[in-house]
DNA sequence: TTGTAGGCGTTATCAT
DNA sequence: ATGATAACGCCTACAA
């Protein structure tokens, strides 16, 4: 069922079909009518390959990610906003998640590419030689999320990862914490694993605290593997340090689990803290002090850069960075009027 | 930069261009080489419109959900299973969530048509009229998972929320419950909304237990409604159940930072049994007993089911049941000896 | 082994 | 207001 069996049907030509269908000019109301009928009877929609393959333009924007399951992760909340944005705007979302196989990226940059989407929006995560090579080629524009990455000309918005790691870090300082531990995500992973590991030594730094790296173990995202840095933290010392900073909630929560399940009290005896305000983490025992970020205008902000480079206007900023937050909750205590033992 | 420039610039014909592209006939070698080349110096993609276009086949499996970040958690493991079979048999996935819209579902059912995607999986919640006389006529196959209805010829593949929700009930009373609450799913939801509610009531009913009204609340999937909901019941009744079933392992964390924050004990003076096995229900505190239903193989089943019809092959059976299992972890207490007050 | 030409379903340009 | 026709970029007979 094509535009031409409806002209046939609706006894007119397939022109004046295509314009009842976009509405692009005059049709009298008889003719309209006629063929809309036709339209509905037949369950007829037009065929956007043709369409796009014409007008050289998908109204799709392709939105690739790395993350395992679109679950409780940061990323779902930005990519609702995305959503949002992309929706009122009329363009479509393509979607694809290497679930942390950062090779197959290029694959589906690649397929982006043939299916001709009009603009990328990318949630980095490692950042490569490669990348540099394949996106200063790339033919539609991109915007990345998530990793700052100054040698190519693609705006990115990013979250202040240093400073809010160094607060997340100074909280745990100003309750009286000396022994601090962290547990890290993947150096290939330049804000989670770099920026905030470097926002910590920072806020140790400053205060002279010395860092001892048998408190510092690094996971790779997942529950498990908080839970198992934690065990190792503890296996590497007799004497736990009394806060944990973990770099991301989830981690955070497998450590506070390892803790318990130990019968270590959290936060009596250990305090943590964690990163990103995960939806869970207002509903954990303990609920979870964490740095808030804001995703939703993460995302909003990425896809409304990305609309504007689309419609031709100058974009001058390349570097947009939002905003965080502190939420304290009841994981972390103060230990400043403790009596020492 | 089409086919055709490559042609040029490669000084052939855009047929053999063609024919090296898709390996489809015999090419010199030399003139292969020559072609590659020139191909890889222009960055060439083919455009898969123009060849989805001529093909009548676009490989692409329109996926339709309905879920909000949160929840997406029960649903992300099925669509990862998805995206690897669709993904081994060269098919890409399009995704769409309407996020509780359930109008929206229509309105990317169509763009799924103007896209011409082969097939649909459809995550299904509710089921109306509109959905019947939509489904029956639409262009491509359906496979339906999670919600039965037999009422339409398509294939559907879910988990038996009834035997489950009366396997997780019986085993409160198994542990000597008699007080036993629910926090059910909206009712318009036939699988979680009434199937689990009527698992339930089997349960109350084969063992002669009341079911008291008091006891029982409906929440919409988020930590929030659940933590809302047992405040409910807490205000509707001055001696609180023993056990509590929700329906949804979010509603059940909800539920149970209500109680822990009311300074109520979980499982000691309320257990609480939840229903999914998201990933954090085996790290919160406590530990979350829970329906483990296995959501790989569900997703595993629904694609493989639909490449089948997709591919000409005979499917007779339409209806498959995925298993579940009963999970125990520490949120359920035995109060069989427990010494009556 | 290679090239030519028609068609996939649209939209857009130009007549009428 | 309506219709004929040439693209859009590709694949696939059919010819050479």
């Amino acid at each position: 069922m094509n535009i031409k069996d409806i002209a046939k049907l609706s006894d007119v030509s397939i022109s004046t079909v295509s314009r009842v269908i976009n509405n692009s000019a005059k049709v009298s109301p008889e003719v309209r009518k006629r063929v809309e009928i036709v339209i509905k009877e037949m369950n007829y929609r037009p065929n956007s390959l043709a369409r796009e393959l014409q007008q050289k333009k998908t109204n799709t924007i392709g939105v690739l990610m790395s993350a395992e399951g679109l679950d409780l992760s940061s990323l779902s909340e930005s990519i609702n906003s995305i959503a949002d944005v992309l929706k009122d705007n009329g363009f479509n979302i393509m979607l694809a998640n290497t679930r942390f196989h950062h090779d197959q990226e290029f694959e589906f940059l690649n397929i982006f590419q043939e299916k001709r989407v009009d603009g990328v929006l990318y949630f980095a995560s490692t950042f490569t030689d490669k990348h540099y090579d394949v996106f200063k080629n790339y033919p539609v524009p991109i915007v990345m999320i998530g990793q700052q990455y100054e040698l190519l000309d693609i705006p990115y918005v990013i979250h202040d990862d240093f400073s809010a790691a160094r607060a997340a870090t100074n909280f745990l300082i100003e309750k009286g914490h000396k022994e601090i531990g962290i547990i890290g995500g993947p150096i290939e992973d330049e804000a989670v694993g770099v920026q905030r590991l470097r926002g910590f030594e920072a806020a140790l730094n400053i205060h002279n605290i010395a860092k001892n790296d048998d408190y510092c173990e690094i996971g790779d995202f997942s529950l498990t593997s908080g839970y198992e840095a934690m065990k190792k933290i503890h296996l590497n010392c007799k004497l736990l340090p009394t806060a944990i900073f973990a770099v991301t909630d989830f981690m955070a929560i497998g450590a506070i689990r390892y803790l318990v399940e130990k019968g270590i009290k959290v936060p009596e005896q250990v305090s943590v803290i964690g990163f990103d305000d995960v939806g869970v983490s207002a509903f954990y025992n303990p609920p979870l002090t964490t740095i808030h970020s804001d995703k939703k205008a993460i995302g909003h902000l990425a896809a409304t850069l990305l609309l504007q480079i689309l419609n031709g206007q100058e974009v001058t900023t390349k570097k947009f960075i939002a905003s965080y937050e502190l939420v304290v909750r009841e994981s972390v205590l103060d230990i400043n009027n403790r009596i020492k033992s």
